[in-house]
DNA sequence: GTAATCTATATAAAAATTTATATAGAGGTG
DNA sequence: CACCTCTATATAAATTTTTATATAGATTAC
């Protein structure tokens, strides 16, 4: 039950639901993912639960926003989530499932496909998240020293994000080599 | 819907549902878990479509076994998902969204103890994937140039779990070096 | 000016997942 | 021999997630 966890995470700073999506696609992309139609109705219980504030608000374009702000309640309840550990071992990386079973293709070409595309997505992925960072980078100086401590946490996750994609990058390289031998 | 998925490629070889939950326990943990509630019934769903066939055998303890197998229909359809090209950017990290959010806790000494208690996690992981990779590399010689297709596959995603592992691993001694500073 | 696209919110229906619980034989412990 | 644990299969209920669809004003493209 994460989402809600986030949710309240992410509307500390006050958001409509639309801005949120934009947040998973922009700066979240990297390590969850959501759609409007599963955000919305999180978002209305959040608030029946008094987790979440409501304020209409008029639109420069389009209906009204709903703008979304975490209430007091609703920062204890990330508290807790956050204070009971770190939540692993329930992370699902369906191309890796396709990765253990490729030998289940037959050819070895198909195999060699199928890796280069899932390399080609993460050195894009990776380049992506690069970008992201030398922006960040270039905002403060004596990164990540001298960061403020709210923006130094999401600056920690990007790092992760850059090094962990890279390994992955690295890790296809080696295996689109390897397949390459069996040809 | 990458589990009915999963099933099929791990049912290429007849097992139990109980045996398919030890799959997922001790070689899947790496990429994605699944509970008995979620497996039983994804496995009568998928004999009902004639993705499964069952063989009822004597067991020497507790009740018969059922024994599933993939036919050929499953094999197609396992084929097809991988065919389709990798999936990816669906992954979910919750302890990531926590890290992201760590400044909601009080206090650098709370935020540490976060840190040094996913690195903990992580590097038992990373042991834990250690220890397969090289009994696996005990059992053949010239590894991985001489592993047969057949377990080369599942070799390659146990290569890509130490290695992303063990870049979580250094991230987070980075991340706790740069918390200190934060004291 | 009208068609397509974008911003924005939302619901319905179907499917998957989680959490909790039920059952029952076999084998071991005290 | 009563109790516990393990193997094994399974269902119920609640919740979450996915997929598809609806609506409507504002903006942009041609």
């Amino acid at each position: 039950m994460s989402l809600q966890h986030i949710l309240l995470g992410i509307l500390q700073e006050p958001k409509s639901g639309y801005d949120v999506k934009k947040m998973f696609d922009e700066i979240f992309s990297n390590f969850w993912s959501a759609e409007l139609s599963q955000i919305y109705p999180q978002l209305k219980k959040l608030a029946d639960n008094g987790k979440l504030s409501i304020t209409e608000e008029e639109s420069s374009k389009g209906p009204n926003k709903k703008v979304y702000q975490t209430t007091q309640q609703g920062i204890e309840e990330l508290v807790d989530w956050i204070e009971q550990g770190p939540v692993v071992h329930t992370e699902r990386h369906a191309y890796l499932a396709q990765t253990f079973f490729l030998n289940s293709l037959s050819g070895t070409e198909k195999k060699l496909e199928f890796m280069q595309a899932l390399h080609q997505e993460m050195h894009q992925w990776h380049q992506h998240l690069c970008g992201i960072l030398e922006q960040a980078k270039s905002e403060v100086d004596n990164f990540p020293y001298d960061v403020p401590d709210e923006s130094f946490y999401p600056q920690l996750t990007l790092m992760m994000g850059v090094k962990k994609v890279g390994a992955i990058v690295e890790w296809c390289e080696e295996a689109i080599e390897l397949i390459k031998l069996r040809l």
